[in-house]
DNA sequence: TGTATAGTTGCATTATGACGTCAGCATGCA
DNA sequence: TGCATGCTGACGTCATAATGCAACTATACA
């Protein structure tokens, strides 16, 4: 659960511009371009780029160069897959809690 | 989807320190009191009362309060519903897509 | 070759939030 | 009533990271 519950997913997904990014990738359906989502957005294109290609790096968003612009698109089954996964394992755990009563959890 | 994709909850999940203290209690499957969870974590526990209020507040722990301790307790079922929601609703968004080759769906 | 377009990166600024200390509040008990 | 305990809240400090601007790189096209 410990490697499920990975801090840096939840840290792009706790800032507001990024989610909005997302969302609307997702809600969109097909590869944009950082340009494109900028202006959809009304957010400066560098700071869209910057995130853009953070989430890429984490396996949010596939990203795809084309001539000079980059296609970003939202890898929605794996996200989907990945909370679907979180959400198993906290059930699991809630179904074999260790200490009942009593001792030491944490580490 | 926006609503299930609450930056606020993912902040939460954000810092690593909430998310041991978390682990912590859904792995004990058992009320435990804040200097108790203080002590197993060997973290100060103004800290922990801090983050254990916090993490109520937005519905992952149930609160009691009992004399003067207060049992803090991981609601499982409802965070692993929660992912499951979103998971869902990820799924949703992928089969009817709304804007196939154009259109804006930011706003 | 020159120019326009698409995107990235460096930098300074600003904002956010985590932490530890300490004071304060409520409860329990002698 | 006085004191100990369990927790919360305010404050200052520090680290991280979001933002906007401008300079830069890479590609396309005339």
């Amino acid at each position: 659960m410990d490697r499920l519950l990975d801090p840096e997913l939840f840290r792009l997904l706790s800032e507001p511009t990024r989610v909005k990014l997302l969302s609307c990738l997702i809600k969109c359906g097909r590869p944009c371009s950082v340009t494109e989502i900028a202006e959809c957005c009304s957010i400066d294109f560098s700071v869209v780029s910057r995130h853009l290609s953070s989430m890429a790096k984490l396996g949010v968003l596939d990203a795809t160069k084309e001539g000079r612009t980059v296609w970003y698109e939202a890898r929605t089954s794996e996200i989907a897959e990945r909370f679907r996964a979180i959400a198993d394992s906290i059930d699991q755990w809630k179904s074999q809690s260790c200490c009942n009563g009593a001792g030491r959890v944490c580490e």
